[in-house]
DNA sequence: ATCTTTGTTAACCAAATGGTTAAACCATAG
DNA sequence: CTATGGTTTAACCATTTGGTTAACAAAGAT
């Protein structure tokens, strides 16, 4: 029998709904109750379609992290040079990231409450892996382009140089007195300023 | 009558509880029953010292907070130069935050729970300003040490680059794929590698 | 038309949880 | 020695919460 459309629209509307609260309030802090009125249906279909409130977890946690791992991807495994995916990682990730505020704290903060959690997603879906990202490096410090730099050490600083922000938001603005329209413009600039930060740093 | 030096005890010891269980499972997550277990007392005490949850969460985050503060006020308020700052500040921090591993997750948690909570924070404590960190760095600037930086920007890369491979462990574990130890060592090396790495941004 | 499957709801349930209470405990001031 | 007041406990309570159920609606399939 040909699936209706109805249940397409309340599936997709629940997982939707849920992905705002358990963004906002994480695992422990969501409401079943508060997910089914976001979504403007009956607590028991939350069940009916995903069985209990951890498995609808995880259907929004695989969702964000497919949405974040083609951004990693990008910077891992692509053929421009180093100093080319820094400008364009750094570019496109806080583009990308002005759109899905609540994300990366979502993912960190699940992954700390569960890091077994982690291993399922790692050999599921086609996991980023920084091999290419390291030759890549020593190549361009053997031709004299870059400084002598560790691979690992570097990913791990442009990662750091672009999340932490979202991460801390709260903070950044207490110590900025910024509000949220001048803590955009703040991020605005750093898409140059973090590449500008790294380059600079690296670069012969 | 004399405050005996029971009470001392016990209040003590349900403080250490509550932040060991606090820090590992958040607020919500966290369960008066087993702060009490891990204090080795009756539940009931917990509220006979604290109130209610909220208050005594409240008074685990000041504390963990009045932690961190003069962590951050030795890069701010102190007289050193920049780079020594930098070296000193990495050197420290890593040192500091490799002795409490859950304190910065929790407080980035919190803080984005409950922004206002913040407020709380900023209004009591000798909280830490910018002003001085960013008259230094234009003087250096001026005084042709360092190149021209936005001293708003250097301040939060150099939180990125302390803070977040803390926040984002298990992240950084399953890219590097190293294991407690391999991470420790990671980050016994970052001490040098990131102030390195800042230096060679920012100095002439 | 009616039977069957899928979708939806209101009412309900058991367990967990933060919090309370009343009585017991115990050190010590008098 | 005993009255007093802070400390501690076991039992209890009200509410919240994730989850279930049974009845009902809708819409193909026969």
């Amino acid at each position: 029998m040909a699936k209706t459309n109805k249940n397409q629209d309340t599936e997709g509307q629940i997982l939707e709904a849920a992905k705002e609260v358990f963004q906002k309030k994480g695992m422990e802090g969501a409401r079943m109750q508060q997910i089914a009125d976001e979504a403007g249906i009956n607590k028991a279909m939350l069940h009916y379609y995903y069985r209990s409130k951890q498995l609808l977890f995880e259907a929004v946690f695989r969702n964000a992290f497919a949405l974040l791992a083609p951004q990693l991807n990008k910077i891992l495994n692509d053929d421009s040079s180093i100093e080319e995916k820094v400008r364009n990682f750094t570019n496109n990730y806080i583009t990308f990231i002005s759109k899905h505020p609540y994300l990366p704290n979502f993912i960190i903060q699940e992954l700390n409450r569960n890091p077994n959690f982690f291993e399922k997603i790692k050999q599921n879906a086609a996991f980023p892996s920084l091999d290419k990202f390291k030759g890549q490096v020593s190549a361009e410090v053997e031709a004299g382009i870059l400084k002598p730099t560790d691979g690992e050490q570097l990913f791990i600083n442009i990662l750091s140089l672009n999340i932490f922000p979202f991460l801390a938001t709260p903070l950044i603005k207490g110590f900025t007195n910024l509000d949220d329209m001048g803590f955009k413009q703040l991020m605005e600039r750093r898409k140059t300023a973090v590449s500008d930060f790294i380059i600079n740093s690296i670069k012969k």
